[in-house]
DNA sequence: GTATTAATTGAATATCTACTCAACGAACGT
DNA sequence: ACGTTCGTTGAGTAGATATTCAATTAATAC
């Protein structure tokens, strides 16, 4: 048994009193259930979502499009976030991959917009923590 | 006039037609106010509270605190995390900065639970996530 | 065709961040 | 008082990431 283990028997025979044993094996065996539900690995797809939108320059480009309503072309883009246009079409290209916006060409410009997982990961986000905080 | 804001007013005249030059100004106010809105510099608790969330150890630890529905000591967090057990307090303080979780000392032991904060965006994040992507 | 413009890609780099180790502080038992 | 255990803190470091520069593709205009 590990020592986190060990040190967890011990926090549960304090909690539990030591006379109940039962108790104890049946809590280690809920926080193994955790620990398999939870543990290292899962969870990767709102990571991932949580990486591409944890950056100035992208969470910027979100809430305009989430703002503007409609598709912006990257030249409009352009003018709201301070990084070069390799840098915006880095960010841009992020964003995709998360599934936050969509890109369609149209002649020679580019036209991106907010996804719905966009509209709704932004509007609680700024409910949430201005509201509740 | 910026490099960026040349190739913007391209754009909207081509967009707008080159006859309709009021048009364009107005769309250049319009952007103006986006950038002031949402430029470089707003949204910063927001970011700092998706910063905190993006990473696998602390997004674990939410999870499993939001899961739990109670509060849980240092030790049995242990037990769900692959870091050691500084690792582990490092990540909770990240947390309690960004008002996603809170503790209380207990004895000689610590109890974290998860926010409301925390319990929002966790269960928004996991159906966002998970059912429209 | 050539020139111009919009946007992307890849490589290089400078910065940030997550982790571990070592030392420390605080609570409890004896 | 002393030893033990829970947890935190600060410094150092290895690895990740955001940005820029240079080169490139694609569309339009002439």
């Amino acid at each position: 048994m590990s020592q986190a283990t060990e040190r967890l028997r011990r926090y549960l025979d304090d909690e539990l009193g030591e006379c109940r044993t039962e108790d104890v094996d049946r809590r280690l065996d809920e926080l193994g259930t955790l620990e398999a539900a939870f543990g290292t690995g899962r969870g990767e797809a709102e990571l991932d979502v949580l990486s591409a939108l944890a950056n100035e320059t992208r969470y910027t480009l979100v809430r305009v499009l989430v703002a503007a309503g409609e598709e912006l072309c990257v030249c409009e883009l352009n003018a709201v976030v301070d990084v070069t246009e390799s840098g915006l079409s880095h960010a841009l290209s992020g964003l995709v991959d998360a599934g936050l916006v969509e890109g369609r060409k149209d002649g020679r410009w580019k036209m991106y917009r907010a996804t719905n997982r966009a509209i709704t990961l932004v509007t609680v986000l700024e409910g949430s923590v201005s509201v509740d905080g």
